[in-house]
RNA sequence: GGGCGAUUAGCUCAGUUGGUUAGAGCGCCACGUUGACAUCGUGGAGGUCAGAGAUUCGAGUUCUCUAUCGCCCACCA
């Protein structure tokens, strides 16, 4: 195909495909051991497999190619392990959910392994998915090593390392008070609570004192929102020194009220008056109260009838509701805490289903919602129930189920974190792990230094089974004879088993034994003596901690792992900085004493256009595919990486595009949660979402997109144009160096500007500073190489005298354009590449040479100090500002474009040396005929002039065949105005004796001078308005 | 409650160490299809840089306070 006959659109749909398709072939995202070059590596953050990809994916995964095609380029070999997450939790989610939907059935109805292949069918589908999607992404993963957190060579390394913590004793169970998901029967972590705000009550009961004494009262009065948990209380507790207390928080108060503003003040006081009022008429019946607790006596818990102590526990606030609040241990937190301080029962009152259990005696059964009313009933029908008031409730809900989390006392596996959590920080705090932007390195820090134990069991079906076999209530004996007859195995003297003897509350021994490999001969000859596997499964986060390395081989010592690990470079989003980064330096310093990487890149998050975060769930997520679809993938990654600046989140407006006739609709906070929309252009109806089932398929989707991307796509078609124009001039090309002082004016400028654009999107791009490449990049290829380079050398491949080197010059600028273009636009630029290919093989100007087959596997261009010339961009500003001034005042003329002006530009005899050659461009680009240049160049009779502001330099217009006087007019009148305004300005300034005097000399001169610019341009402008004043 | 970030044109965002007249894209107005590009070109309109104060000869930029928005963490019987 000759380059006249390239379509003047880039045809992204074909050719993207076709570009991949020739990747793929030559493997040109494939990397190996090779010692002869300095490896550069990358792990994916693993997405997950719950759901198809969306545009904060498209981000993620854009910057890391980014960066991984650069360095590849710049001769590094270069490794980016793709793969994806079992997101254990959320993925059985989204199976449990579409089983009940679909088929009304639950997990249980199907059971563990059923329900495990069905899921595995699940990550099956949305691993293709996410995998093609990334590919159409253009990302240059190493597809020959895709990786899964639940293959083979993962679940080797996390049985290695739970082995290892578990022979460190840094793996321990215990009792604890969990978020319990009554829906997905499992234990969430904190991360995965979310806090809703809703309506609810507080609800006033009243507990009888087992026989009062004289002056007590009869009865202790507690509130609660939750009702039902009363069938668990174990005790009631008032403060044991209430004035002491209350005096503490008025206290408080008062210095509050002295540090605050009069807004504040007058809500303070008023707490202050209340406070003080309670104190009056609440003081003297708590004292009571405490005094009744510190004689240990009862109370009589309604509806169970079972006698709870009234204790005294600094945990009763006497400032809040009755100053006495009841003690659920096994169901609330803080209550949890009370009990473990006073020794008291806990009592739990739930099944894992979330009904009530036989602890909740004639209650059993009920849900806990049904429970709630029947206990305020019966609490009312008793004469029991006080005042109940409405209140809004922050509601502990699961992220992963939307249902109610309940606090549930239950048995957990827990990793020590003391001293991983050190080696972690200490990581960060040294620097050999170094977080960028440095704002996030506090976050990581502090959730570290809590060093909080992590919970690591899940009571969930999809996941790493723990590698546990354990055996409970054996007395003194038959433990440490079950333990002798563990380490006689032939597997124990193989290191394969590691076994732990503990003693639980009640003096019972439990024996516990960790497996490292997999294998069904220990595995039953432990079975065989009585030991059950825990059915539980890990953490989703524990495999994902182990990733830079276990996805490189380890715990076996491979080439790979020695070769690629510690990897680069992290790039990641900063809601999983504790979850995921922290974790992975942890483990990566247990396992092979060695960070997992150096360096972390936080990007920002990509938000919609009411400033939310992207999610299914909200039906706000736009899938990049449908991006690529109607922008292209150059767009999407170009638009992305415009965007992602370091502080700001992206905002994204999106819209829907209508399948009936491609217009498209803002989305709304309304829209987007209705199932199906109709179009407001053409009234057909269209869906919103996914096609889920046979019924949802009745519209066809909308697709979501952004027309964010319209400029990155609009900049892919320029690009190509500009390379279509180039391709079109190389006819005749001859491969020849070309020697530097040879070029011409616009030649030098260029190769200038190019290396000065070298050097800064280089550096930018090490800097992880994305949008600045991008901004950098489109700014010179579209303003500086297509506006000006483009045109002036339009005459010059006309004349036989310069059209050779123009032809070097110009293809080589195009060759290093696409090169420093090519990790944010693969595709066009690959595919200009090949073209270029064919009509200038050989490139370059010193020493041409022949380029590589592929632009991704070109080398990347360094900035060519030399060639940097502040002295030529300076002299070349001239050029650019007199075609700027001739074509202004041609505008506001309202001359035709056909029409050519005659101008004559006065400036000083270098000047004029220097432009001269520049005619012919200076006359094609501006639509004019230079007739006079020099110092002796004069306004015309009829003349529109322009003074260029620190040039030495007027241009003017001859008007003489054109002339609108009145618009002539106008023009200056408006030019004076400004010039005067700012002279006023500089006069007023410069008259400032303290700026004058304080101000570098430097600063001062170019004020000077510049006013005396200003001046004269006024002088200059007056006299042409008086001359046009004539004409009239 | 603690921490972090943001607030610049109608919209989405740039603005390096304080220094001429604060920029871009989209949208808007006017003109224009000349052989790279109408997904384009040329020109134009549009901003008291959230508010107040401080430092400075000089503040979009530094400091303090306030307001609004967002995120993270903790807590709320």
């Amino acid at each position: 195909m000759t380059a006249a006959e390239l379509a003047n659109r880039f045809d992204h749909s074909t050719e993207s495909l076709h570009i991949i398709q020739r990747w793929d072939d030559a493997k040109c995202w494939h990397a190996e051991v090779n010692t002869d070059r300095k490896p550069f590596s990358v792990v994916i953050p693993p997405p997950n497999v719950t759901g198809a990809l969306h545009l904060g994916h498209g981000l993620n995964n854009t910057l890391q190619d980014i960066i991984i095609r650069m360095k590849r380029m710049q001769g590094f070999e270069t490794l980016w392990m793709p793969g994806t997450d079992h997101a254990g939790i959320a993925t059985q989610a989204v199976v449990e959910r579409r089983l009940r939907e679909d088929e009304s059935l639950t997990r249980h109805d199907l059971g563990r392994e059923k329900l495990v292949e069905r899921i595995w069918k699940w990550k099956d589908q949305y691993e293709t998915r996410i995998l093609g999607q990334l590919k159409r992404m253009g990302c240059s993963c190493d597809w020959d090593r895709v990786r899964f957190t639940m293959d083979d060579q993962c679940a080797a390394a996390v049985r290695a390392t739970f082995f290892d913590l578990f022979s460190k004793q840094w793996i321990y169970r215990g009792k604890r008070l969990v978020n319990w998901d009554t829906f997905l029967q499992t234990a969430v972590s904190d991360d995965e609570v979310k806090n809703v705000s809703i309506k609810g009550h507080f609800w006033h009961f009243r507990y009888p004192v087992i026989d009062p004494r004289a002056g007590d009262p009869s009865h202790v009065e507690i509130a609660t929102t939750r009702p039902e948990t009363m069938l668990g209380d174990t005790a009631v507790a008032v403060h044991p020194n209430p004035a002491k207390a209350l005096d503490e928080v008025e206290k408080e108060l008062l210095q509050k009220l002295k540090e605050a503003n009069e807004k504040d003040a007058d809500e303070i006081q008023s707490q202050i008056d209340s406070l003080q009022a309670r104190r009056k008429s609440m003081l003297p019946q708590l004292e009571h109260l405490a005094q009744m607790a510190s004689e240990g006596r009862m109370l009589r818990l309604p509806l169970v009838d079972r006698e709870i102590p009234l204790i005294a526990d600094v945990w009763a606030k006497p400032e809040l509701g009755s100053g006495c609040v009841k003690i659920t241990p096994a169901h609330d937190p803080n209550d949890y805490e009370v009990g473990l301080r006073q020794d008291l029962p806990m009592i739990n009152i739930l099944n894992p289903d979330g009904t009530i259990n036989a602890e909740g005696a004639t209650y059993e059964g009920l849900t806990i919602k049904k429970a709630r009313v029947k206990v305020v009933e019966d609490l009312e029908a008793a004469g029991l129930l006080g005042d109940i008031e409405d209140r809004d409730i922050e509601l502990p809900t699961s992220d992963r189920s939307k249902t109610p989390i309940e606090p549930f006392l239950a048995d957990q596996w827990f990793v020590k974190m003391q001293d991983l959590a050190q080696t972690a920080m200490d990581a960060v705090i040294d620097e050999r792990v170094e977080i960028f932007p440095t704002r996030y390195r506090k976050g990581y820090l502090d959730w570290l230094g809590e060093k909080r134990d992590w919970p690591v069991s899940r009571q969930l079906w999809w996941g790493h089974q723990i590698p546990i076999w354990s055996i409970n209530d054996l007395t003194d004996e038959d433990g440490n004879e079950l333990i002798a007859k563990i380490r006689e195995l032939p597997q124990y003297a193989s290191g394969n088993i590691k076994e732990q003897l503990s003693e639980s509350e009640d003096a019972t021994f439990e024996v516990a034994v960790c497996i490292r490999d997999e294998d069904a001969e220990t595995e039953s000859a432990i079975e065989a003596l009585g030991l059950v596997r825990d059915p539980d499964v890990l953490d989703t986060w524990f495999s994902s901690a182990l990733w830079p390395h276990s996805t490189l081989g380890w715990p076996a010592n491979t080439p790979e792992l020695e070769y690629f690990y510690p990897t680069g470079t992290l790039i990641t989003s900063r809601d999983i900085i504790t979850l995921w980064v922290a974790r992975m330096v942890l483990m990566g310093l247990n396992n092979l004493d060695e960070i997992p990487f150096h360096e972390v890149y936080i990007h920002s998050k990509i938000l919609d256009g009411q400033g939310e975060t992207m999610s299914k769930s909200k039906g706000n997520g736009v899938d990049p595919i449908e991006v690529i679809d109607k922008f292209g993938p150059d767009a999407l990654r170009f638009g992305l990486a415009y965007l992602a600046t370091e502080t700001q989140d992206v905002r994204l407006p999106v819209q829907y595009e209508c399948p009936h006739c491609s217009k498209t609709i803002e989305q709304t906070k309304k829209n987007r949660s209705a199932p199906t929309v109709p179009c407001k252009a053409c009234g057909g109806i269209f869906s919103t979402q996914w096609a889920e089932s046979e019924a949802d398929k009745a519209h066809p989707k909308g697709a979501v997109i952004s027309e964010r991307f319209e400029t990155a796509r609009n900049f892919v078609n320029k690009l190509w144009n500009a390379s279509r124009f180039t391709l079109m001039n190389l006819e005749g090309y001859q491969a020849q160096p070309v020697e530097y002082a040879s070029l011409g004016l616009e030649d030098q400028w260029l190769l200038s500007r190019l290396s000065s654009v070298t050097k800064t999107v280089t550096e930018s791009f090490e800097h992880y500073r994305f949008a600045d490449a991008a901004r950098t990049l489109y700014d010179f290829a579209w303003d500086e190489f297509c506006s000006f380079y483009v045109e002036i050398s339009k005459p010059r491949l006309d004349d036989p005298e310069t059209r050779a080197r123009t032809q070097s010059v110009i293809a080589h600028a195009l060759d290093t354009l696409l090169r420093l273009l090519h990790p944010i636009m693969p595709f066009v630029t690959e595919s200009v590449w090949s073209h270029l290919g064919e009509a200038a093989p050989v490139r370059g100007l010193a020493s041409p040479v022949q380029a590589n087959e592929f632009t991704m596997l070109a080398d990347w261009p360094t900035a060519n100090e030399s060639h940097h010339n502040e002295n030529i961009e300076k002299q070349f500003r001239e050029f650019a500002e007199i075609v700027g001034a001739v074509r202004k005042i041609r505008s506001s003329q309202n001359i035709d474009r056909k029409d050519v002006v005659p101008i004559a530009v006065r400036c000083t005899n270098e000047s004029a040396q220097r432009l001269q050659p520049m005619k012919p461009s200076l006359e094609s680009m501006a639509a004019c005929e230079l007739r006079t240049l020099g110092p002796q160049a004069g306004p015309f009779e009829v003349d529109a002039p322009s003074s260029l502001s620190s040039l030495d330099i007027d241009v003017h217009v001859d008007l003489e065949q054109f002339i609108d006087i009145k618009a002539e007019l106008g023009r200056l009148e408006k030019l004076l105005d400004n010039t005067v305004k700012m002279i006023t300005a500089k006069e007023k300034k410069l008259a400032n004796e303290n700026f004058v005097s304080r101000a570098p000399a430097e600063v001062v001169d170019k004020e000077r001078e510049s006013l005396g610019d200003l001046v004269k341009q006024r002088e200059s402008i007056a006299i042409d308005i008086k001359r046009l004043r004539s004409r009239m």
